[in-house]
DNA sequence: TGCACTGGTTTGCAACACAAACCAGTATAC
DNA sequence: GTATACTGGTTTGTGTTGCAAACCAGTGCA
């Protein structure tokens, strides 16, 4: 396949911007709070509250509510699914930006 | 900025994986006719023809319309801006992934 | 005079990103 | 004790988008 059909191919739940973002800062941190996670990536509560649960229905991280003395905290990890998937796009795209300097026209272009 | 900000602001119009590998491969190619880039990037002509609009209107990439003989011909070229963003957004990702790489939590994350 | 192919554009629709509005609970002020 | 304001989020409304199917104009050929 042409590096250029895997680049249109690429998984949109993970290639938004605002989820890799979470994604991605979720690979760093392990696990985080939601404020703590909406301050590292600039988004607005709503937003960061809808990304998450598109992530959550897709098995990516897990969402904890718990209590932290009287006052409520959400905590969000990558399930293993979700590290091996944020893993596998940065490579992805390692890999891809390599192939398409390395690429060359196969059939007359123009 | 933490880089997971700057992440949530990449600019879409690039960042879409059809517009992506569009723009990818006519940097690689120079200039490209309309099913060439249809053939390299795997997408429907509608699809195809959408996002050419969308760049086109971003100034990103220019419209050449000709006869080959009698057949019509579309001939696709970036502008100079629209080389200029897309090596830009290649090196940023690439900033981007080693930044990632590099960063620890400035405050308690969880 | 049909029929199929080339080279695209337009249309219609479901999905989506986004922020504003909302809500429940808690601490503080009066 | 009762406003007021803050914390920690969720739900709602809306304009935008990505997508493919349908469409269209011109050409070859039988």
């Amino acid at each position: 396949m042409e590096p250029f059909e895997e680049l249109t191919s690429l998984d949109k739940l993970v290639h938004e911007p605002a989820r890799l973002a979470i994604m991605t800062a979720l690979a760093a941190c392990e696990r985080a709070d939601f404020l703590y996670l909406q301050r590292i990536t600039g988004l607005t509560k709503g937003n960061l509250s809808g990304h998450i649960s598109r992530l959550e229905k897709g098995e990516l991280l897990t969402v904890e509510k718990d209590f932290d003395g009287k006052i409520p905290r959400t905590t969000l990890a990558l399930t293993e699914k979700g590290r091996e998937t944020i893993v596998a796009y940065w490579e992805q795209m390692e890999r891809l930006r390599e192939a398409v300097d390395r690429w060359r026209p196969g059939e007359a272009p123009a």
